[in-house]
DNA sequence: TAGTAAAATCTCAAATCCGAGATAACTTAA
DNA sequence: TTAAGTTATCTCGGATTTGAGATTTTACTA
């Protein structure tokens, strides 16, 4: 088995691993009557705090459309508001307001829960090994 | 940083990485007229054989309707046709045509190439360690 | 054997996603 | 300062995906 044949083996294992991951996101979620690309930009927007509307494209890796269309629904539920930017006028934020932060907060526990029982064949020092291996493989990706 | 957090980051990080990877994928297919999830069904069919169509939708990860869609999408294509069992007469068989073969002859060497890039900074022990612990976390994610 | 449960595929409507292009605001260079 | 180029966001149309449910066939059980 060559190089290049393992690389097309990982590709695919990756692929499917985290197909798996977001099958398990969704379901989990859904109980709260988000999608896993809500909850993605929840998160990011809670852990990294208020992001512009771009800056959330780049992170959670969706296209400008896409963005506008979650960032829509997540005002309409009332879990984010939009506030433009007063330095630069092209610039809106999505802000998490006190009933996102609140989801969130309610949300993140339960989650961790289920995601450990992903990992559970893991010991910690292999979680922070396929962390590891993995941010290298990502930033490689996004550079084309 | 307790464990759960740790498996937190690793969610993010692998769902990251796919993503990137999925860009990749996506740009490079789209050279030949494939978006990923047709090329992931091609390239299924290519390694492991005919398939019945809903053993399709297990290994790629996708509900059963959207394999009816991407296999009309395929068959249309003249990539792939539909085949009865007749052992039991539920079952539909996905083949691959000598077209569809002919066509991923061409694709999987240049795209070994494009997937060899984004693991060029792993070594050959640490693609072999990515595809380890991925298979043992894919698997328990599936099992929910 | 008859009747019920399970499995495989498909249909349909609604949700989500992307690409291309429009608009407005900023930046740079002549 | 002006003109051209860049950036951020949004709109729109079309492609893809999902969930719920219908249909057909098989498996199981009383």
């Amino acid at each position: 088995m060559g190089r290049a044949s393992d690389e097309l083996k990982a590709e695919t294992v990756i692929l499917r691993a985290s197909q798996a991951i977001q099958e398990v996101i969704r379901k989990d979620v859904a109980n709260y009557g988000l999608n896993p690309t809500e909850y993605s930009v929840l998160e990011l927007l809670y852990h990294m705090g208020d992001q512009p509307i771009q800056m959330i494209g780049k992170k959670v890796l969706i296209s400008s459309s896409s963005i506008t269309y979650v960032v829509d629904k997540l005002e309409q539920k009332k879990y984010v508001r939009r506030q433009g930017c007063p330095e630069d006028r092209r610039v809106i934020y999505a802000v998490l307001t006190g009933e996102g932060k609140a989801l969130m907060d309610e949300i993140i526990p339960q989650h961790a829960i289920k995601i450990e029982e992903v990992f559970n064949d893991l010991n910690a020092d292999e979680v922070n090994q396929t962390i590891e291996l993995l941010k290298r493989v990502g930033c490689k990706a996004i550079n084309n």
